[in-house]
RNA sequence: GCGAGAGUGGCGGAACGGCAGACGCGCCGGACUUAGGAUCCGGUGCCGCAAGGCGUGGGGGUUCAAGUCCCCCCUCUCGCACCA
């Protein structure tokens, strides 16, 4: 070994190494359990990796050499989400091509990942822009279209002026496009295909409560999805035979206190019921809300505002006719787009009929026999009043009693409403995967039939978004014009192309058999490799990737290709690294620090080690480059302790009793915090330890020590220990090597320090043998000196005692 | 506004209700050096000469014992934002 540590002479070396001996190329023993740990799907863009990145790949890094020597077949493999906007809009920008682009970029990540030494399976890389990957992303569509999962609708629709396409409303951020954060949605009616991923809302939030994810994720996906239960009523429209007023309510039970009803401006009935006299006003109003930005209108500070459109309901409960107002605090596109209003159990409604002069009788008293206030709604359950036949009734029972009624009448039914809408595929943009569907004049929508795939996206040198709402697609004849797969006619092609989301709703499955050619992936190695056993990713993707993921595997199950209901068992977010400047790393704010500059100056190994020791996994923090010194200063004392034992010619020593144990107890110290993810508190073990052995000579140390060690650090710092290993006389690779084990009879103590406390304080320590008895330990704490100074004289009331820990002494 | 998470030395951060500040950075002192962004040794929460006292955003509480549990408040981050 070299006098001195220096990783630019040995990194390389062995990284090449480990390629040609294909170290990391999967195995599947059937005599081992499997593991399955995957970060999220990453869109190579063309800025490269920043450290801030490798806070995600590096730890998976470590948990996945990890478990291979912990003795299981493990699966970590990469792929690029390379399909969608941010590469299009990359390449427009640059004036080049994506599939120019993508590849290129795509390299360069692999690049990086490789000079930090992360070992996953080359093998198996996949990229969702080509077509042997699409041909299969085409095939799930067709799968979920057969199940009446994928359908073409007209509507309002999200869009952004930017990305020059609709977008889903989970794309949209606070009014703004979720990549444009700047950049105001507006409405744009096209004709758009969707998922239903309203279909399976129920056992989205319900199969939430098995899996393994952060809280707070899961009570996003929770909120998003916003289930309620209630009723759906309909009140016949007064003057207009067989039109009704259909509206979902969660309190049915306050029906005898609904003194007027509101409709979205964007009601289909608002034209025709609207009265000679009021339609003027209506169209108006219906106009400046349409006017109004999304933000205005998504204000809940904004004063409510209406208009009387002139026409009546029939309140089927106390057969009076109410009267039927538009207002844009009520939503075309949730439940039914209208309202009753009960403003006497409702704060919105309430505000409506101060403000218009309306009625607000009072249906719900609170339970405890106080009278219900004057100057705000009483939005709690309590008991119905003034109510007909649920007089005397607590609202629970009332609500149950009015949908009964509701259903023996034909006049509703209880129902369960969703925040969630249906997720929105079609966009108007060239870099994506088309949707198989060609529209003949005869047969209609026709799906390509399976073995048709994959429309192959056409090249196109001039792809810039039409801005029409158009795809580019449209303007390639090739492509378009086609022969209809029912009837042989002219046809032509869907022009849209898909969300990006979609490729990454089942990648997952196809790296269990990238390669294979007869389906999506192979039902064998999909049963063995699936679920994922460790998901790992940032918590931005909460509501978008992770609920459509779930949807599809859902659709997956339903369909008999998976034995697994959630694809992704265990979840956990890494950490933000931000700036030093605490900002967000990025180009334009000139702050970003890539890994190349740091392996360069420091070392893979020394990178590593700091992106683990800098802070808790999941926590953000800052980046600081000094932290890198110190992780490199470790590896070089490591070095050294490593080098001055092979210089003594490696002996098997005769360790002391301690350094057993100190040995043992961090072998089982770093092994239960990588399993729970704690890097950072592994590694301060493993600098303590080092910490000790450096105090003693080669022969005190022994080879079992040494070798521990370098096994231990292996999956953090994978360079510098495969030196150690064959330096120490190792043939093959250290990372081949099983995990050590630990005797749990060298972890315990035999003597411990036991504070003695007096009212609280801490008076003095006593070094006792571990499970000394309590009255020795007592009486031990009542003779010392400092003990019996702090008592000056006074007799003790009360004495605590815990074991091996502390004497408390109340006096 | 509602919901979730977080506030600990100069800094990143440790700490089953049981010695607050592990480990590291930085800093101070020393050794070896022609030199040091190298290496090694020692020190380093604050106040105090010391004995000792004070300390985990602020204020209360429970407990022999609270960074940790409970209540109120402040600040920051994230999510949702009229969802009937």
């Amino acid at each position: 070994m070299k006098e001195r540590y220096e990783p630019a002479a040995i990194e390389f070396k062995w990284q090449q190494e480990w390629e040609r001996s294909n170290l990391y190329v999967t195995r599947e023993d059937p005599g081992r359990p499997k593991f399955y740990v995957l970060e999220m799907f990453p869109y190579p863009s063309g800025d490269g990796l920043s450290v801030g990145h490798l806070h995600n790949y590096v730890p998976c890094d470590v948990i996945g050499r990890y478990k291979r020597m912990a003795g299981f077949n493990v699966l970590h493999p990469m792929g690029w989400d390379a399909f969608g906007l941010p590469a299009e809009n990359d390449a427009l920008l640059k004036g080049l091509h994506p599939k120019e682009t993508v590849p290129r970029y795509a390299a360069n990540f692999k690049r990086q990942l490789k000079l930090v030494g992360c070992a996953y399976d080359w093998s198996r890389e996949i990229n969702s822009s080509s077509p042997d990957y699409y041909k299969w992303t085409q095939w799930f569509f067709l799968l979920l279209y057969r199940r009446g999962l994928a359908y073409r609708a007209l509507g309002s629709q999200w869009w952004c002026e930017k990305c020059r396409t609709i977008l889903a409303n989970e794309q949209v951020v606070n009014g703004c496009c979720w990549r444009h954060t700047d950049t105001p949605v507006s409405k744009k009616d096209l004709e758009q295909w969707f998922f239903k991923i309203t279909a399976y809302a129920d056992r989205l939030l319900a199969d939430l409560d098995g899996i393994d994810w952060p809280e707070p994720i899961k009570l996003m996906q929770r909120n998003w999805i916003g289930r309620s239960e209630g009723a759906e009523l309909a009140f016949p429209v007064v003057g207009h035979p067989g039109r009704e007023v259909r509206f979902f309510t969660t309190r049915p039970d306050t029906v005898f206190g609904v003194s007027f009803m509101v409709l979205a401006p964007e009601h289909p009935l608002v034209p025709e019921i609207t009265s000679p006299a009021q339609r003027h006003e209506v169209e108006n109003y219906v106009a400046q809300a349409r006017r109004q930005s999304e933000i205005e209108r998504l204000s809940t500070v904004k004063e409510k505002t209406g208009v009387f459109t002139g026409a009546y309901a029939q309140n089927l409960f106390t057969n009076r006719a109410i009267p039927i107002w538009i207002a844009d605090y009520v939503l075309m596109g949730y439940g039914t787009g209208a309202i009753m209003a009960a403003p006497g159990e409702d704060q919105r409604d309430f505000e409506f009929a101060k403000k218009y002069g309306l009625e607000i009788p009072v249906v719900t008293v609170p339970a405890d026999g106080t009278p219900a206030p004057s100057d705000r709604a009483f939005t709690e359950y309590g008991i119905a009043v003034n109510s007909g036949f649920l007089n005397g009734m607590k609202t629970e029972a009332a609500i149950r009693a009015v949908c009964k009624y509701a259903e023996e009448h034909e006049i509703g039914r209880p129902t369960v409403s969703y925040r969630m809408r249906d997720w929105l595929i079609s966009r108007q943009r060239y870099w994506g995967c088309p949707i198989p569907i060609v529209y003949c004049a005869k047969d209609g929508v026709v799906p390509v039939p399976e073995d048709q795939l994959p429309v192959i996206l056409p090249d196109m040198t001039d792809y810039q978004p039409s801005g029409t709402g158009r795809s580019p697609l449209a303007n390639v004849p090739e492509f378009v014009n086609t022969t209809c797969p029912k009837c042989g006619g002219s046809a032509t092609r869907e022009t849209d192309t898909l969300d990006g989301f979609a490729c990454s709703s089942w990648y997952f499955l196809r790296f269990a058999s990238p390669h294979y050619d007869a389906g999506p992936f192979d039902k064998k190695a999909g049963d063995y490799w699936l679920p994922v056993d460790l998901y790992v990713g940032g918590a931005e993707h909460a509501v978008m990737h992770l609920l459509y993921a779930r949807m599809w595997t859902k659709v997956m199950y339903d369909a008999g290709l998976v034995r697994f209901t959630e694809p992704f068992p265990v979840l956990r977010n890494q950490g933000m690294i931000w700036a030093a400047d605490g900002q967000k790393m990025s180009k334009s704010r000139g702050n970003v620090v890539t890994p190349d500059a740091m392996v360069e100056k420091y070392g893979a190994d020394a990178l590593r080690l700091w992106e683990l020791f800098m802070g808790p996994f999941e926590e953000a923090t800052n980046w600081n480059e000094e932290g890198v010194v110190g992780t490199s200063r470790y590896l070089s004392r490591v070095w050294t302790l490593v080098r001055r034992y092979v210089e003594a010619g490696c002996p098997q020593g005769n360790p002391s009793l301690e350094t057993l144990k100190r040995t043992h107890k961090t072998i089982r110290t770093v092994t239960d915090h990588i399993e729970r993810l704690r890097f950072n508190t592994a590694l301060a073990a493993l600098m303590d330890l080092l910490n000790y052995f450096q105090k003693l000579q080669p022969e005190q140390l022994g080879r079992f020590a040494i070798e521990s060690y370098v096994v231990l650090l292996a999956p953090m710092a994978p360079h510098i220990t495969e030196e150690f290993w064959r330096a120490l006389g190792h043939q093959e690779s250290v990372h081949l090597e099983s995990w050590p084990h630990f005797d749990p009879a060298l972890t315990r103590d035999d003597s411990v320090t036991v504070v003695v406390q007096i009212n609280g304080k801490v008076r003095d320590r006593l070094t006792i043998d571990a499970g000394t008895p309590e009255d020795d330990v007592r009486r031990l704490a009542l003779t010392r000196e400092p003990v019996q100074r702090h008592l000056a004289g006074k007799a003790p009331r009360k004495v605590i005692y815990v074991p091996d820990k502390l004497v408390s002494i109340v006096v």
